[in-house]
DNA sequence: CATATTTCCTGCCTGC
DNA sequence: TGCAGGCAGGAAATAT
């Protein structure tokens, strides 16, 4: 459930331990985290090793580590969480953790040695060796780094609606043409990146559009309120540390962030709207769930053709 | 081309 | 107490 909030404050947090640090020692212990890797762990460790780190970067929920030296543009290593990955700072006689599938040893001018555990329970997360290419706008490919490069795995994602190179009247458009319900359309990495279930839900029900209005059923004024409130909660949430469940989401120290508590709708099913009062229902939304409150978020009424019944 | 469905995975929770 | 089944869900692959 790391989406944009979670991954910001674990790019941040490792961006000071981690860049400017050589790798001395690579440790793959289950390879089903570099499923996006193009090579055998073995392949992962040589590449790696003995390579420095220029910089920690993220578009939408995807990472990446620069890495200095190599060919053309370069290489880096790129991350994604999945639903239950990790990153996390630990000292080099630091113990297992439970779900352990990496460990990089780094070894930092000023800082010392470092572990930087990748921990995964569900292993949708990976980690990969990555060329590095151009941005197709030539702006910075991420928060976290001012070159025009981003990881060959993540180029095909969004930007995401707190990248300054962000275009909001593109959105609009993209929008305007879209048949499928505005939730699907929040949740489309090619379309605006960092956007998971969790901040979709708060995010509609803030700008009271219910999940299932056709994206294109939306006025354009409604189109830009309803990025205004995606912009808001994400930084509302990165500012609390992120959403945290269970021990699922944590920073790279390992702690939980503070937002749950300031959810409105997510996970609410039955409770109060805290607008009006109502309860918070529960939809089915493909294999996952649509949180909303019916009373505030209305469907809005489609416009049908007139149609002359004999 | 656009949209919908399936797949990957583990741990927790519910109901029998 | 055990166990089956449901559920959680990001993104790529596959199907319609």
């Amino acid at each position: 459930m790391p989406e944009l909030p979670e991954v910001e404050v674990v790019r941040a947090g490792l961006a000071p331990a981690v860049a400017g640090a050589t790798v001395s020692v690579v440790e793959v212990l289950d390879p089903r985290a570099l499923t996006r890797h193009r090579g055998s762990s073995d392949d992962f460790e040589a590449r790696l090793t003995g390579r420095t780190f220029r910089a920690v970067v993220r578009r939408g929920k995807f990472l990446w580590l620069p890495l200095d030296g190599g060919s053309g543009e370069g290489e880096a290593v790129v991350g994604h969480l999945g639903m239950s990955g990790q990153l996390l700072l630990r000292g080099i006689e630091a113990p297992r953790e439970r779900h352990e599938r990496v460990r990089i040893v780094v070894e930092h001018p000023r800082h010392g040695e470092l572990a930087v555990v990748f921990a995964d329970q569900r292993t949708f997360g990976s980690l990969a060796v990555d060329a590095l290419v151009a941005t197709a706008d030539g702006a910075a490919g991420g928060w976290g780094d001012d070159t025009a490069l981003v990881a060959s795995q993540a180029a095909h994602i969004a930007r995401d609606p707190l990248d300054a190179a962000f275009v909001d009247a593109a959105f609009g458009q993209t929008l305007a043409r879209k048949a499928v319900a505005v939730k699907r359309v929040l949740l489309d990495q090619t379309v605006v990146s960092g956007i998971g279930n969790i901040y979709a839900d708060e995010a509609l029900w803030a700008a009271r559009i219910h999940p299932e209005t056709p994206a294109s059923a939306l006025s354009r004024r409604g189109a830009m309120r309803l990025l205004a409130e995606v912009r808001t909660v994400l930084r509302k949430a990165l500012a609390e540390g992120g959403t945290s469940f269970d021990a699922q989401y944590v920073n790279v120290n390992g702690q939980a962030g503070y937002f749950a508590h300031s959810l409105n709708a997510y996970g609410r099913h039955g409770s109060p709207c805290p607008r009006c009062g109502r309860p918070i229902v529960r939809l089915a939304f493909t294999n996952r769930s649509s949180h909303l409150c019916p009373a505030c978020q209305r469907r809005k009424a489609i416009r049908l053709p007139a149609v002359i019944v004999k």
